[in-house]
Formats: structure tokens, C-alpha cells, sequence
DNA sequence: CAAACAAGTAAACGGTCGTTTACTTTTCTA
DNA sequence: TAGAAAAGTAAACGACCGTTTACTTGTTTG
């Protein structure tokens, strides 16, 4: 088949994701995939080169979503001015998409839970899942209701995005993933007219 | 050492938070005591059993902590009435108590990051890790909002939370931990204010 | 104080780990 | 279509896994 190398980058990613890099084996990403242990490294140098595999494509996803949607990436050190300058309707939109992708989108949401499992293994996994979902958006919604002009802009962001963090994990267990997602939505709906209020006053 | 048995499963908590059950090794844990692996197996049937150990450990600090609390147990299948007469100031105080506990208590903390990093294992630890921190608290603060007749008790039991959940992640790869506790204190405030309001409407 | 017991050690057990090797099969291409 | 290159297999490698064994040390107690 010609497309193994991928089949095994989304298998392992779906296995790293469920118990961890170091509790799962070569063998069973082969063995998932459908070919021997043996095969595998002829498509990548070794178990971290394929870790590591991830990681760049999910850079790449990340660049290519912020790209279309015209946000910042997750991965971005420096904000251009030009980010900015967003209505409070347009950071509902986009939140609401944002929920979705990392939800809805196999890749992310497996991504996602992966960095999640690592975050503590080592300094370099803490700070991917911090900047892809934890203090990177809180940080940019932040930077947005600051622009915005919005009293205690650091608490307002915490308080924002903190619905669409905890839904993640509500979502991930739930029978009914899709009422996860219109909860999500309507939170997100009433926090957009908070801050709107909070714009003019 | 008399204290051998605690000590082991201190440390084997410990690690279990930052690398995954399947992640650390008998010989591991053994080496942070200073013992060595096979005296292990005098304190301990197996590595099974020091895991089962630490969730019988957490049950029982659980179970101390919310008799002295006056509240339901992480536990607790059912609610007793009473546990429904509360004033929103004294959601917000427990609430601020329930933050602390969860990140300065070195146990509650270490046992909060283990299971969440064994939830998608298996559907037990999924189950434990919904019950302490996610679906647990989120429905015991909309069976108190329904009580208190607050409209929307579902929603805004989320948006309560949330801020909390949030700022457990946040917490954990903070370099100023308290100015964390912090804005979790601030935003709590913020929030019994709502709650306050929203009940006389 | 000696006997019984608890708590430690070092070494070995079969099994699995990540990785390499030697070899075969499939696919591309000049 | 012959030959090279790519992609697969099975088996072996040393290292480490959880667990057991045989033995030694320390502590308790009749």
C-alpha cells in the first residue's frame, strides 16, 4: 500500500493519544496498521522520529487552519497588529469554530488529547499543550478585549475561554457529543453579548 | 523504615502524575524510596495493587474532606437534601477551598494529574476522573443553581466551573502559582456576585 | 536470649521493549 | 522486461519489564 506512511503517522497518533507515548509499543502501532514491527522503520528513523512526525504535522494543520481563518497559530512567538482588530461577534464565530476543530477534527482532537497525556513528561510537551490550548488562547483573547478596551481584560479572557476548555474534557467522555457542542455554543453566545456590553460602557 | 508502605505510594503517586501508570516502573519507584524492587512486593501484592492502593487513599481523603466540608463526596452516587441549603456566599467560599485543595494538597494534586492522565485507558478511570473534577462538580453546582431557582442552572453550573478547571492546567505550569490561586479567587467573587443577582430576578 | 517474624537484598524467571539484520516480495523505471 | 529500488517479512539483539526465589538482616516478643 502506498499510503503507509500516513496510515501509520494517524494510527500511532490515535494510540499516543489514548495511553500515552511510552506506553504504546512499535508493535502495537504495527500490528494496528496491519504490517510488521520491522516495516515500520522503513518509513521512519526510530519510535521518536514518528513522535516527532506528529508534531510537525500538526504544525503544519495549525499554520494552514490560522492561514484560512486568519488567526494567529498556536505555535506563533509574535501577534501582528493587524490580529487585532476583530468584533466581539467575530471572536464568538471564531470561538465556535475553534471548539470544533479541536473537537470534531480527528487529527486535533487526538493531537489534543496527546499533548495532554505528555504535558508533564517533559518541558517541551508542557509548553506545546500551553500555547495550542491553555495560556496561548487565554493570552490572545486577552490581547483582543485589551484592543477592545475591556476592563480586567486578563480575567475576562480566563473567564471566556475556560467554558470551551472544560467542555473539551466533558466532550471527550459524553454519550451525546453533539449536545456538548450546542452547550458550547450557546455559553459562547451569551459570553459574546457580555463582552459587547462591556465594550461600550 | 517503618513508614516504608506510605512512602511507596507517595512516590509511586508522585510519578504515576507526571509519566502514566504503564509509564513508571516498579524499579523506579523502588529507586526515588531507596529500596530496592523486590522489597516492594513485601508491602505490596503487585504493581496493580499499589495503584488500587492509591485510589482506596484518595477515597478515604475524599470521604474526611467533605464530612468536614459539609459536602457530597467525589464519590457519592446520590445527594442528600441538605446538602441543597446553601447561600451563593458559601458556594464561593467552598468553591475557593476546593481550588486550593486540588492544587496546594501534594496528594489531591498528584492524584488529580495521575487520573488525568489514565482517563482514557479505561472506562473506570474515565468514570473517577468525570466523578472528582469534571462532570462531578459541574452537576452538584446546577443541582445547587436548580435549587436556588437560578434560570439556565445547567449553563451557568459549566461557566461557574469552568473558570476553575481552567486555571487547574494554568496552576500546574505556572511559575507564580499563587498569583494563580489569585485570579481563581477573583473570578470566584466575580461569580457569586452573578449568582447572587441572578437568584433575586 | 533465642525463636519467630518482618523487611531487606541480589539474582534469576519468562516476556516484551526498541532496534537491527538478512532475506524475500513488490513496485517503479530505463 | 530486466534490473534497481522500495517495502515487506521473520528472527535475533541486548535492555528492561513485573514478578518470584533463596537468602540475609533487623526487630519484636514469649
Amino acid at each position: 500500500m502506498a499510503d503507509t506512511k500516513e496510515r501509520i503517522l494517524i494510527m500511532a497518533l490515535r494510540l499516543f493519544a489514548k495511553d500515552g507515548y511510552k506506553a504504546v509499543s512499535v508493535q502495537d502501532i504495527a500490528q494496528e496498521v496491519g504490517i510488521t514491527k520491522g516495516a515500520m522503520y522503513r518509513h521512519y528513523e526510530n519510535k521518536r522520529d514518528l513522535f516527532n512526525s506528529i508534531l510537525a504535522r500538526m504544525e503544519q494543520n495549525d499554520a494552514r487552519y490560522a492561514e484560512e481563518n486568519g488567526l494567529p497559530a498556536g505555535t506563533a512567538e509574535e501577534m501582528p497588529e493587524s490580529y487585532l482588530d476583530i468584533s466581539p461577534e467575530e471572536v464568538v464565530s471564531f470561538s465556535r469554530e475553534m471548539f470544533r476543530y479541536w473537537t470534531r477534527d480527528e487529527f486535533a482532537s487526538s493531537f489534543r488529547k496527546m499533548l495532554m497525556l505528555e504535558q508533564f513528561r517533559n518541558a517541551e510537551m508542557e509548553k506545546l499543550y500551553q500555547q495550542y490550548l491553555v495560556s496561548g488562547p487565554v493570552g490572545y483573547l486577552a490581547d483582543l478585549f485589551r484592543g477592545m478596551g475591556i476592563p480586567g481584560a486578563e480575567d475576562e479572557a480566563a473567564r471566556f475561554y475556560a467554558p470551551m476548555f472544560l467542555l473539551y474534557t466533558i466532550y471527550d467522555a459524553a454519550e451525546d457529543k453533539d449536545a456538548v457542542t450546542g452547550q458550547a455554543d450557546r455559553i459562547l453566545e451569551e459570553a459574546g453579548k457580555k463582552i459587547s456590553g462591556g465594550k461600550e460602557q
